[in-house]
DNA sequence: ATAAGTCTGTTGGATTTCCAACATAATAGG
DNA sequence: CCTATTATGTTGGAAATCCAACAGACTTAT
């Protein structure tokens, strides 16, 4: 378990937080690791959700299909990012799935007792939630930049949007990102394959250089 | 001042807080009121907020403009709701505009004050965060539903998935929505004349009857 | 090494949206 | 009450997307 903590201490919602005192906060917080293996559904749409999640390792997406099955994307989950807190804290049922693509581990935490203070002198409390305010916040800020790519109007607009921000997170213009093509027209909310025609376009009027994941502005 | 404390009582924010406890508070959060006209910009693209909105009455809209002049809406602030909030906690410039579509007066509270506990007694600062875990919460799921609007690949579908959430949220088949045509289209991120037609075709298959903004689902 | 499967790019036709222009209805102001 | 303005609906042609199908490159498993 201890080895496990280890590697989530670098995680934002642990700011200022050592492994020892996390370790033991994990009892009031009810802290359970569970593992899922790669494809697997480790929440789906219609679920009530009491604990959020903590990935320790592997990968998650967080994903909408509708009833004609149509896949969004609405965001990827790395190491040390947590999931689920939204609907924990609003108390309803959650609206999306959320899939594992690689085999990962997990520590889910109580959410009612993350932020409500303890009478056992967990004194962390508080830190913890400040540190879950910054990141639901930081959440909020990324669904409205998809929000911001989804608006464009056409698919050229919305790969242009979406890979100047991603030059501007690595800040470089050259960069490598972690979707694939099929993913990456999921996310976009658009066809892969006008998509692919689109990048190929691009590539021609000399605006941007792409091989596999990798993108260079010009 | 006690005046407008009294309209803003039933706010979330507020939610298990007496407005004497707020008045007292008001120093401590460095409390100020300020006042916009019809179509006044409350908050434009790359301003730094330190301190978020609460609004005492009018309206307001957050919107994107991309560099063609298109226009999405990404949501509409009403009395007693938040704003701004989130990107007051990751300390990020605003990367959205927000629009007085009414005259409005607002309340503007400072967020770093506001989830630090204070020295002075301030003994419903608790209370207050969790408040605001819970409201950016409940902001992040909007999105997200707006996000599954908008990732519909049709103006029809993007259209009733839409109505179908009002509806479900007035829990009703009749309902009226705050948008107007224009408006309606700048939130699904579609042509205001294709939507009208669109509109027009699923009166005339009897799938919905709509005059003005009043919509029944049949 | 081979075969099976996956990923990416290409193409053409059907469908849908976008855009601009106009007609009519509703609203606001003098 | 009349006029000016705004909101809504309608239409036709241009443009873009979607869809299905396929080819070639790359990866994985046996």
């Amino acid at each position: 378990m201890l080895n496990e903590l280890e590697k989530i201490k670098d995680s934002e919602l642990l700011n200022g937080i050592t492994v020892e005192e996390l370790s033991s906060m994990l009892g009031c917080l009810r802290g359970v690791i569970k593992k899922y293996q790669k494809d697997e559904l480790v929440l789906s749409e219609g679920e009530k959700i009491e604990k959020f999640g903590l990935l320790i390792e592997g990968r998650l997406r967080i994903v909408l299909y509708d009833y004609l099955g149509n896949k969004t994307i609405i965001s990827e989950i790395k190491p040390n990012q947590i999931f689920g807190e939204a609907f924990a804290y609003v108390d309803k049922v959650s609206s999306t799935n959320i899939e594992a693509i690689e085999d990962s581990k997990i520590l889910f935490l109580d959410s009612e007792k993350l932020s409500t203070p303890c009478n056992n002198g967990c004194s962390f409390h508080k830190q913890l939630v400040k540190n879950l305010l910054y990141i639901i916040s930081n959440k909020n800020v990324n669904l409205t930049e998809k929000i911001e790519c989804m608006s464009q109007r056409t698919t050229r607009e919305k790969l242009l949007i979406f890979l100047n921000m991603e030059s501007i997170k690595n800040n470089s213009k050259e960069f490598t990102i972690s979707f694939d093509r099929q993913a990456l027209a999921d996310y976009l909310g658009v066809e892969r394959s006008a998509m692919s025609a689109e990048l190929s376009k691009l590539r021609n009027e000399g605006i941007l250089e792409s091989e596999k994941n990798k993108f260079k502005l010009l």
